[in-house]
DNA sequence: CGATATTTTGACCCGGCTCAACCCAAGTGG
DNA sequence: CCACTTGGGTTGAGCCGGGTCAAAATATCG
């Protein structure tokens, strides 16, 4: 249960500088757009919260009584159907904001895919403050434009293309999303670890465990990839693999 | 070309009853939150734009010139990979507003699938309207959330749901959001008509045209529907039909 | 190091795709 | 008025990508 999770409100002393003013997600988070003053009315209003890897957020119909903003970590958005079929619906990445302010309850389960730090509001705290705070209220639209960009590419990957292309897409998110860059002999890998494990990477790309692993290792065979301890994954060919992808841009994850 | 849509802009005489207070979308479309002042501006800087069945609205790739409300009609949102295979990412029914204000380029192609009529604003001065307008931006965010919502629901229906189940959710959709009960000697009838052929529908399912026309004649068949004419469709056992999408709820469509 | 969970691999099968023919309604022109 | 075309839509036959089932291999953890 969500309760479990850890929950901090250790108040700065006056003067001390603004924990929001060094926040890491300040430049991308539903706060970006907030001035100094905003800034201030957030800050005394939010609250840390951790949660460990496999932890339960928000349950599919369960009251809501927070929202907030992801510091840290991964979180998986799932919708499973009365047979146990399962869909993973989203990934949210630091800077991405999880729960609907002005909804008493949730479609979907939000679980801790790894270890995730929270940046929380009570629901209802954070609905006053989003109407009284115009810069909140346009950041959450745009970014919530934005995710549904996002999902609509994922239902282009889901309708129509192969699992191959599938498996290579999904590297590639997750190489421009948490890859950072590695030096080798032979030119530059990018480096990242998925949070997931087979079965939640299929119930991403609607596949199965096995046909995931398959794709996975006809990757490794032909050297785009490398893959260490199950989930951490090195690109030694960004090209091929953006290749298979089977889109025609690259995702912005070229430099 | 979007260019040939009409365009009228009929100034009623001062006094007269403002055009918005009579809009049939009045209740469900952006403005829904709107007071008589901030209407009273909105009516001041939109026009309406016809489009026939099968014109282009907005184009990928291209400048986005206006947005606006769907008044009537169904607008479809179209991805197309460079090797011409096809993604409907979403459907536009009346209130559905079209067009990302604060962005000039549009990701997909938005094409009228039946004659559409559009409640239009140039984007810049939307854009204006937006931020000055807090009910404005409140009701837009509340809607791109539920279109969220509905990119999610799709994202389980294309990942886990076999063919008949998605045709079968399809039909539920439309009958929902555009079906009118008809009485009929055995019960009520829900009758409503797909402004889409058969290869739209496996666009919007990822199935192929055959897939689809497979289905539909198993439906009739089972006599769970009745088709006329291709596109319109009979409901005889609705109640069946929802049983053969796989979701638990009937999402609403019951009174 | 043993125990357990996860991943990989292989063999086989089936739902939905492909390819091809056919149907049917709505033009169109002789 | 009818032959011919044209553009969906339907139906059938066969195939194949990815699912299913089973077993081996590898990680993780006490």
């Amino acid at each position: 249960m969500s309760n479990d999770a850890k929950s901090t409100r250790d108040d700065a002393p006056a003067g001390a500088p603004k924990r929001c003013a060094i926040c890491a997600v300040r430049e991308t988070s539903v706060c970006a757009l907030c001035d100094a003053k905003e800034l201030g009315e957030l800050d005394a209003a939010n609250f840390t919260r951790q949660f460990a890897a496999g932890q339960e957020i928000l349950g599919a119909g369960t009251p809501v009584a927070f929202v907030g903003s992801v510091i840290s970590g991964v979180v998986r958005l799932t919708r499973t159907m009365a047979d146990g079929r399962r869909q993973i619906v989203g990934l949210l990445f630091p800077g991405d904001f999880i729960g609907r302010a002005a909804l008493g309850v949730s479609d979907y389960d939000a679980v801790a895919a790894s270890d995730v730090t929270l940046c929380a509001f009570r629901r209802t705290q954070f609905e006053a403050l989003l109407r009284a705070t115009p810069h909140l209220e346009r950041r959450r639209l745009s970014m919530t434009l934005d995710e549904l960009d996002a999902a609509r590419e994922q239902l282009l990957l889901l309708g129509r293309k192969s699992a191959r292309e599938k498996v290579a897409s999904f590297l590639a998110l997750f190489a421009r999303r948490l890859g950072h860059d590695e030096e080798a002999d032979d030119g530059v890998t990018r480096v990242f670890e998925i949070p997931l494990n087979r079965d939640e990477i299929g119930d991403c790309l609607g596949l199965t465990i096995e046909t995931v692993s398959r794709q996975i290792s006809r990757l490794r065979r032909e050297a785009i990839i490398e893959v260490a301890r199950n989930r951490e994954f090195r690109v030694l060919d960004l090209q091929a693999l953006l290749e298979e992808t089977g889109d025609d841009s690259d995702g912005g994850i070229l430099s």
